[in-house]
Order: C-alpha cells, then sequence, then structure tokens
DNA sequence: TTTTTGCCTG
DNA sequence: CAGGCAAAAA
C-alpha cells in the first residue's frame, strides 16, 4: 500500500514533539529549556519594575537570577532540592534553609499575583508577610506529599493550600498565553492582511482578554511584552516557557487539582451549594482545623480574588478548577447538571480520568498551536474546516479572515475555560479540542471528507488525523468501518455509473470521464460532502475517473462473472490514494 | 494470533 | 451506517 510514508513521519515527531516537555519526568532533568522562563520572567520583573526595586534579584527563582550567582538549575530545581532535604527530617529547624528560600519565592508570587489580581497592588507589604507564612504550610504540605506519595490527604486543608498554588500557576500560564494570543494575532494578522486593521486586531485581543477577566494589569503586562517580544527568536522562546510552566503546573500536583476538581465539578454545579469561587475559597478555614496556613491561604486567597469581586474570579484559577463556579456567575446556556466538560461530547458524564486527559490536553493544545500559529488549524468544526478549504483554494471568503486568525491561534477554548459560557456555547464546536471517548457526528464528517483523498487509510492515519480521539480498539475498528462503508458506497456507485454507461451504448474508454458536473461525482459529492461546503480536490476526480473507466472496462470484458472480479479494480485504486492535507489533522498535539 | 477487508444484512 | 461473519493479510 502507498499509505504509510505521509503519517509515519508524523507518528514520531508527534509524539516527541509534546511528550517531553509533558511528562513529569522531563522535570527530573536539568531543565534546560525551563531556561527560558526567563522571557516571561523578565517580563514579569519588567513590568514590575517600578514594584519590585527592592526586592533582590535572588528572590526570583526564575532562571534570569542566574546572573546573581545561582546555580543555573537550582532555581528550577530547587523544589526538589528542598522536598528532598525536607523528606529527610521533618524538624522544624530543618525548615530554616529551604524554609527561607520559598518564603523569597512566596514573596515574589505573591506580589506577582497580587500585581495581577490588583492593579492597584496595595496589599503588598501584607502579602508578603503572608507568603513567608504561607510558604512554610506550602513546605509543610510537600513533605507530606513525599510521606504520602499515592495516599490521598484526608485534610482538607492541605489540598486547598496546594490548589491555591495551582491557582496561581495557572494564573501565570494563562496570563503567558494571553500575551501570546496578542502576539500571534498580530502574526495572522500579517498572515491574513487583508480585512485587518491594527486597531481592529488590539480590539480583538482586547476583547478576547476581556473575556477573560483579565485586570489592567495584566493587560498592560501584554502590551509591553507585545512590543517586545515579536521576534520569532521571542516566541520560540516564549513557546519552551509555555510548555514547561504548563507541564510543571500540570505536572507538580495534578493529583491535587484533579481531585479537587473532579468533586468541585460535582459539588459545585449546583448553585445552591458553592454559588461561587470566593465561596469556595472562604470555606476554606472552616474545613481545615487549626492550621495557621489555613487563615493565611484565606488571606492570600482573598488577595487573590478580590479585586474582582466574588462573583469575578481571576482568569487562572477558573482555568481548571473554577471552571464550575464560574459556570455559575454567567448565563448558563445549557443545563445545570452539565459541566462544561460535558459540552463536547453527547452529554455523557465525564470521569476523572477524562477530566485529567481534557487538562492534559490542553496544556498540549496551547503550547502546540502556538508553535503552528499560522497555517496549521486547530481542530474544529469541520464546516470551518470546509471553509478554510475554500478559502485556500481561492474562494477568498468575506468575513471569515477574523475567523481563522482567531480560531487558528487554539485560544477560543482557553476563553471558554475562563468561563464565558456564553462564548463557549457559541463556539461549543472547538470543544472537540477534548479528546473524546468516541466519534461525534463531526469525526463522520471529517472521515467523509477524508475519503477525498485516501479510500484505503491505514489506522495509523486515522490516529494521526483524529488526534482528538481516544483510540481504542473499537475505536479504530469502527472508523475503519467508516472507510470501508464509504468504499461500498463509492464502488457501488461506480458499478452502477459504469454500467450505465455500456447501456448509454459507451464504446471507448477514453469516453469516460468524470467532472464536477457528472452525475456521478453530484452523487458522490452528496454522499461524502452533503454541505457541499468543501472543495473536492481535482485529485478525486481522476480517481473517480479511473475507477469508473475500471469498472467500465470490467464490465465490458465480462469480468463480472467472476465472484471477485472487483478486486482488481480495488488493487488498483487503493494505490491512488493521496496525501491528506495537514489541515485535516488539526490538533494533532499528542 | 491479530488486524483488515469484503460481503451481506438490517 | 453498524453488526456479523469469513477470508485474507500481516
Amino acid at each position: 500500500m502507498n499509505l504509510s510514508p505521509p503519517e509515519h513521519s508524523m507518528d514520531g515527531s508527534k509524539a516527541e514533539h509534546l511528550l517531553p516537555c509533558f511528562r513529569r519526568s522531563a522535570f527530573d532533568e536539568p531543565l534546560a529549556s525551563y531556561h527560558s522562563g526567563s522571557i516571561i520572567s523578565h517580563l514579569l520583573r519588567k513590568t514590575l519594575h517600578n514594584k519590585l526595586t527592592s526586592l533582590d534579584n535572588n528572590l526570583l527563582y526564575l532562571p534570569s537570577a542566574n546572573a546573581s550567582g545561582l546555580d543555573p538549575e537550582s532555581n528550577s530545581t530547587d523544589d526538589f532540592a528542598q522536598e528532598e532535604q525536607s523528606r529527610t527530617s521533618f524538624k522544624d529547624e530543618d525548615l530554616s534553609v529551604s524554609e527561607h528560600l520559598q518564603a523569597k519565592r512566596a514573596r515574589v508570587e505573591n506580589i506577582i499575583r497580587g500585581m495581577a489580581a490588583s492593579p492597584n497592588a496595595d496589599r503588598e507589604a501584607e502579602s508578603e508577610s503572608e507568603a513567608v507564612r504561607c510558604r512554610r504550610d506550602l513546605l509543610k504540605e510537600n513533605k507530606r506529599k513525599q510521606r504520602l506519595p499515592q495516599h490521598q490527604e484526608p485534610s482538607q486543608s492541605h489540598t486547598k493550600t496546594s490548589k491555591d498554588e495551582e491557582c496561581h500557576k495557572l494564573k501565570e500560564q494563562l496570563q503567558s498565553m494571553q500575551r501570546l494570543l496578542h502576539q500571534l494575532q498580530e502574526k495572522i494578522s500579517h498572515v491574513h492582511e487583508q480585512n485587518y486593521s491594527e486597531n481592529e486586531e488590539r480590539e480583538d485581543a482586547g476583547s478576547e482578554l476581556s473575556s477573560l477577566r483579565l485586570d489592567g494589569g495584566c493587560k498592560d503586562q501584554v502590551k509591553v511584552e507585545a512590543s517586545g517580544f515579536g521576534s520569532d527568536r521571542a516566541m520560540k522562546n516564549l513557546r519552551e516557557t509555555l510548555k514547561c510552566e504548563l507541564t510543571r503546573t500540570v505536572g507538580e500536583s495534578i493529583d491535587a487539582v484533579f481531585k479537587k476538581l473532579s468533586t468541585n465539578l460535582l459539588n459545585q454545579l449546583s448553585p445552591c451549594r458553592s454559588p461561587d469561587c470566593s465561596e469556595t475559597e472562604k470555606r476554606i478555614p472552616e474545613d481545615s482545623p487549626s492550621d495557621l496556613s489555613d487563615s493565611e491561604e484565606n488571606v492570600k486567597s482573598r488577595h487573590c480574588f478580590e479585586s474582582h469581586g466574588p462573583e469575578h474570579q481571576t482568569e487562572a484559577l477558573s482555568l481548571v478548577v473554577r471552571k464550575p463556579s464560574l459556570s455559575q456567575a454567567v448565563k448558563r446556556p445549557y443545563p445545570l447538571h452539565q459541566t462544561p466538560f460535558q459540552m463536547g461530547y453527547g452529554g455523557a458524564p465525564l470521569h476523572d480520568s477524562q477530566i485529567l486527559e481534557h487538562l492534559l490536553k490542553y496544556g498540549p493544545h496551547s503550547t502546540f498551536c502556538l508553535e503552528r500559529p499560522s497555517p496549521d488549524p486547530m481542530e474544529r468544526p469541520w464546516e470551518s474546516l470546509a471553509m478554510r478549504s475554500k478559502l485556500s483554494s481561492g474562494h477568498l471568503g468575506q468575513h471569515q479572515t477574523g475567523l481563522v486568525s482567531v480560531d487558528a491561534l487554539c485560544l477560543p477554548h482557553v476563553k471558554m475555560e475562563c468561563g464565558d459560557l456564553q462564548s463557549m456555547a457559541e463556539r461549543s464546536s472547538f470543544m472537540t479540542l477534548n479528546i473524546q471517548e468516541g466519534l461525534t457526528p463531526n469525526h463522520l464528517k471529517k472521515a467523509k471528507l477524508m475519503f477525498f483523498y485516501t479510500r484505503y487509510p491505514s489506522s495509523s492515519l486515522l490516529k494521526n488525523f483524529f488526534p482528538d480521539v481516544k483510540f481504542n480498539r473499537c475505536i479504530t475498528s469502527q472508523l475503519i468501518k467508516w472507510f470501508s462503508n464509504f468504499r461500498e458506497f463509492y464502488y457501488i456507485q461506480m458499478e452502477k455509473f459504469a454500467r450505465q454507461a455500456i447501456i448509454d451504448g459507451v464504446n471507448d474508454v477514453k469516453d469516460i470521464s468524470v467532472t464536477r458536473e457528472s452525475e456521478l461525482f453530484r452523487s458522490l459529492n452528496m454522499h461524502y460532502n452533503k454541505a457541499n461546503d468543501f472543495q473536492v480536490p481535482d485529485r478525486f476526480l481522476e480517481v473517480a475517473e479511473v475507477t469508473l473507466q475500471e469498472f467500465f472496462s470490467a464490465i465490458s470484458l465480462s469480468k463480472d462473472s467472476d465472484p471477485s472480479w472487483k478486486k482488481a479494480i480495488y488493487k488498483v485504486i487503493c494505490k491512488l490514494d493521496s496525501d491528506v492535507p495537514e489541515d485535516f489533522k488539526s490538533t494533532s498535539y499528542l
């Protein structure tokens, strides 16, 4: 078969592309790539310059601190080192060294968080002192994690502490992504030059940011960085940074996040129980017994969210942990019992593992998108892909440019994540980004369109081109079955029209042709491209013509008396497969 | 053995 | 289109 070459080459590259950065083990390594974190770090520091003038550079556990003499890796690995240290002894005295470092880190993180959450940042002094103690608590929790690696923390308070930490990290991640959004939009706008003025672009970015409930401080950051990091190199660095930050965020305490996430998902879906995030945050001290950190944590949490009021969360927390909460604060376009996670597929409840996959997917998606900002489409409704096919084949749409540029950024799902369910409903198609347990009608549409390129796709090709599908034996065979059915219909039509040609008195094979006006083509197009919104490649017409001619010849020669007369034709046709455009691969992030 | 394919049926 | 089956292919 001639199916293999293209997909095989993709197989390896895809896996290698994302997994290394996504696996936790990646961080047991020197974290060379994490050094690119200095980009964001630098930006943050730049933005915060006036506020942090008195801050020692060493406080920043960012690679840029290397300049001040720290080991290049110490910053990114000190967590492990300190945890290791802590694990050897649980006496409080042993905390002094690591606590010192962590306290510093916490201070910086708190300031950054404070800035993000509160433009005025008028509580920095307060947050600093809090941070020291919060950090101590966090450290304690880390020790506990070490002792109980598999066991779920019985005390809610520590889980929440960890969750809060996740909140912060996720927020940072989102901020980074938002910066990238801005930059990528600029990039895209250059690609789709027409119809896109700089001002519109700004507005788009602004609206995205607004929907993300970003505060003014963040927007300022975005502006600063957008002006400073437009180069490809900077983009690359940012990508790497995002990858690593994401991995770090997701990998560090994914278990804790998910335990909370899954429970919160269920608990907070009912508006009566946990109306919003702040409520949840305020519950922290109640659930948590008598740990000093808890009250501190509470303050910290409020500090994190207060600038937006109870109904408005900062973006990162909502990204993952608080999604259901946010759903309470906005219009609910779908039934209460349905979580956003369920939007994507059938409404079947998702299990923790699926949610985990969802989260895991999101990171790579984001980073991957950033790696191919312009031409590579994101997973999207096949209507959109069809549109794009038309666009690329000359039928340039009028108002599509904006859509493409925004969609291609792969950021709509970020927007959704931030709780704008209205928007999410409008863009529900993007929920295909989720890993599907089964095949959806959209997948069927996609498969049908792919049939225009390949009649005999290998299972590996299918896996490559359906990256949002969780493949198993059943799914694979179902997809293969689809193509088998497609072929069946295809060949039936061929035979039918070949016989019709003979009946019509056609004598020469050369008189047989298939054009877009042919009845045969219309029949096929109706079957595989019912909406007729996909520009069928000319190659398919050629293949169809060859197929029809093959049938015509065989029937003319009375080969159809042989029970297996079609097999010879099949052998010919299976060699006529062409590569499926990369566009179809869409979100091949994993 | 497992995976694919083709055919038939509903 | 999916299921079932048998045969072919890997």
